[in-house]
DNA sequence: CGAGGGTTTGAAGTGCATCAAATAGTGTGG
DNA sequence: CCACACTATTTGATGCACTTCAAACCCTCG
């Protein structure tokens, strides 16, 4: 499958970590990888289960979430294309710290833990690249954790639509929420009821349109105005995220 | 300095990363270190500035801040002997990503990024290490989400103690809290205010005592029957923190 | 002793959660 | 193609935990 292979490289290179390997070492992973395809709902692993393999995100979004004692998801992350995920098993003894769940459709590729763990000891360049994303996802897990703090729960959408846009057009701003609304109050972390009339402030002090997924708005200046200030980092702080020392 | 060197060993024999380090690699280290005593207030660095150095706590303790735009602090950790920190500037184009100040009396060791850096690249075992202590940080940034959301104020508070608390001992316990209480709320989240009224709310629902900085009770399981009921990795959390995947 | 923080207590306000119920969407089988 | 079932979303009403503002108290250190 000489498509396939090429398909599988250019996720690896998509991806943070890979991007910088070396044509040897992509081949090498390669050979091990597998590809997934899971539809919306599919339980990938479950917390406390024994990790053989880390996996990357071709495309659709995944669910991070661990359950609480009395059956409640508390979400930690949902992430897309290019990210990788289940790799931390590597540090808690070889099982995976959390539940991963397809939020949509997902294709995933995977490859065996064990062999990222040896290339990390031999190869500086690998190792460099794995704690440099793991610092920035750092970064942005204490962004998410001071927003907590600061932004209200309007600002907090209002931020998150901000983080979802391309900021390259100029004129009117068209975005869709990438999944149910529901997933989104989960992620910002507060309930669907809160979600909604928040959003509903937030369309009332910004001028933003909201019409089922779709977010319409002339700039995103009116937003950032008011999702930003609140922020230690400014607008727009998915650049500028500061990460724990 | 044949003492000082001495000391300076055993403060990197102690900090997780370089612990494992071979004698050669320690003195090497050690050729190029500092020691720094600072008093309580001391700013260490500051947010933004440019990072030469990295720092390990030999004693004391260090609270690491960021300022928002009005001014407020934003805790973002405090931390005591052992712990490092000023290295993830490594990972943020060379400058420091937050604030740092003596949070009580500090000795600190410090060593040059640039050491750093270029022996991760060629020694898998530092390169490990690091990834091991990263991912336990984030871990622990982990556990402190969850608590943020599932704990009322008195539960933070007696989560925060328990952990201060020296498990081995079976009969009476007496804690000191290592700083100022409003620092400690500020750690745990909270208003001054709202520390004194839970920590008064905390003492008549456990039967613990407390004195000015100094708590005593009988046993550690009337705080943890209370405190970590609402945790989803139960009692003790210090040992069982689940991580970001 | 007295000034200045740290700490506690009181009173009022705010934001979000929760419970409840109505409404809008979405997919299913007839 | 429609009616039904089921879920997502919105809206309303109420409660609670924490914040905020204000003032008193208490340390401790010059």
């Amino acid at each position: 499958m000489q498509n396939e292979r090429q398909s599988i490289e250019i996720s690896l290179k998509n991806s943070a970590v890979f991007s910088i390997g070396e044509k040897a070492f992509l081949d090498k992973l390669i050979d091990q990888s597998q590809i997934h395809i899971f539809p919306k709902g599919h339980v990938i692993f479950t917390h406390e289960e024994q990790a053989k393999r880390f996996f990357i995100i071709k495309s659709g979004w995944v669910k991070l979430y661990r359950e609480t004692l009395d059956g409640t998801q508390a979400i930690i992350d949902i992430i897309n294309a290019g990210q990788m995920f289940g790799e931390a098993a590597m540090f808690s003894g070889g099982v995976y710290n959390c539940s991963a769940e397809a939020a949509e459709e997902a294709m995933l590729v995977s490859l065996p833990l064990a062999l990222l763990k040896s290339e990390i000891e031999t190869n500086g360049k690998l190792a460099l690249a794995l704690l440099q994303s793991t610092a920035q996802k750092r970064e942005e897990q204490s962004r998410e954790i001071e927003h907590q703090f600061l932004q209200n729960a309007s600002q907090r959408i209002g931020c998150f639509i901000l983080r979802l846009a391309n900021q390259n057009k100029p004129g009117g701003i068209v975005i869709h929420l990438p999944y149910d609304k529901m997933l989104v109050a989960a992620r910002l972390g507060m309930q669907p009821e809160t979600f909604s009339r928040a959003l509903a402030k937030l369309r009332e002090e910004t001028g933003i349109r909201v019409k089922g997924a779709t977010v319409e708005m002339d700039s995103l200046e009116q937003l950032s105005n008011y999702a930003c200030s609140a922020c230690s980092s400014g607008f727009p702080c998915k650049d500028k995220a500061t990460v724990v020392c």
